[in-house]
DNA sequence: GACTCGTGGTA
DNA sequence: TTACCAAGAGT
């Protein structure tokens, strides 16, 4: 305890704080719960912390419903079909985590005997668990007291500390912190109750500092003002590249698909053929460079924003009365499309062309 | 440290 | 509308 000096406060409001006004949500066992002894599910905690890297908890909901319908234990993912995983996984992004989550099931079934390795540095060496979320299964599954920190706990200690450091070079500092701040007693619900926090009361925007329980020891309040922390480096520019998308459909409803390259933008998932994606309007965003001859009509411009490009898709359309051989791709019929591991881009292809491809078309 | 890698919600 | 951002990891 001589490593928590005085400038280190208490946990306590925040576990506190904590009982009082945690989320209630499906992975989470609350803390309420946990006092009477119930344990989270490693299996629940892993899969869920997958999920939520960079995505919101609402559209997390749905997809960990699913996935735990279909595969109830890491055994099940495990066995699963791959391509079955990458379909279920369409539409959440950012999709090496799925490759990665079948990887890393692979590696708990037949390499741990079916159990999460209950350390934090066993759990860093497994495919998709990295700084994180290693902490984040340690504490909330195992009750180790592993220093959790995201986007949410970056926030909450920057202002706490008024750190003007930008991030991400303040990311050591900072987690050393959180690592001062983190109970023995409690870890997982502190780093869940951190992240809480983050999301509810220390807001990017107009956090609600009266309601917080640090209020008394916010460093950010007391000399500055919360909303200025915290300091980021700037970002640059997002380019536009631009690309065609040609959507082929038979007599019979087939649509031609090919699958994607396993790794890099989309990689391994399902797509409609397409150009490359460059950044100029050159002859590639037109029809001659369409799969096959054919009437292509253009029937208009799918506008999709990627992390670090905006990609501006011209869509082309043909009727055609029978399939015709293609090298890599196949043909799907429409009325299976739901079924397919395709990308919200890809979709909102489709729905161009086809507008009653999909029963919910967004875009 | 700098890049790559999705998507949908929000102000 | 534009811009930001949400339980980051891998290279």
């Amino acid at each position: 305890m001589t490593l928590k000096t005085l400038d280190t406060p208490s946990a306590k409001p925040l576990l506190d704080w904590y009982d009082r006004h945690h989320r209630d949500l499906p992975w989470r066992v609350s803390p309420g719960m946990a006092a009477r002894g119930v344990k989270a599910d490693p299996y629940h905690v892993w899969l869920s912390e997958v999920m939520l890297q960079q995505t919101t908890v609402q559209a997390v909901k749905p997809y960990f419903a699913r996935f735990l319908q279909r595969w109830p234990d890491v055994t099940g993912l495990a066995d699963a079909d791959n391509d079955e995983v990458m379909a279920a996984w369409a539409g959440l992004g950012y999709y090496a985590r799925a490759r990665n989550l079948k990887k890393c099931a692979e590696a708990v079934a037949r390499g741990h005997g079916g159990v999460f390795p209950d350390t934090e540095e066993r759990l860093k060496s497994l495919p998709g668990i990295g700084d994180y979320t290693a902490a984040a299964v340690a504490a909330i599954a195992f009750n180790r007291q592993a220093a959790v920190m995201d986007g949410n706990v970056e926030r909450v200690i920057s202002r706490l500390y008024a750190i003007s450091t930008p991030l991400p070079a303040a990311k050591p500092a900072m987690k050393q912190k959180v690592a001062l701040l983190t109970p023995a007693d409690r870890p997982g619900d502190f780093a869940q109750a951190m992240m809480d926090l983050g999301a509810t009361i220390c807001t990017p925007k107009r956090p609600a500092c009266p309601l917080c329980p640090f209020r008394d020891a916010c460093q950010a309040l007391k000399l500055s003002d919360p909303e200025l922390f915290p300091v980021k480096a700037a970002k640059k520019e997002k380019p536009v590249r631009y690309g065609a998308a040609f959507i082929a459909v038979t007599g019979d409803g087939e649509i031609l698909l090919r699958q994607r390259v396993a790794s890099g933008l989309l990689g391994g998932m399902t797509e409609v053929p397409t150009t490359a994606w460059t950044a100029r309007i050159d002859g590639e965003t037109s029809a001659e460079a369409a799969p096959f001859d054919a009437a292509w009509q253009a029937c208009g411009t799918v506008i999709h924003v990627f992390t670090h490009f905006e990609l501006r898709l011209s869509i082309w359309r043909a009727a055609i009365a029978a399939k015709v051989g293609t090298n890599d791709g196949w043909w799907e019929p429409v009325i299976n499309l739901e079924a397919q591991a395709l990308p919200t881009v890809m979709k909102k292809a489709i729905a161009t062309a086809i507008p009653l491809a999909f029963k919910t078309s967004k875009g």
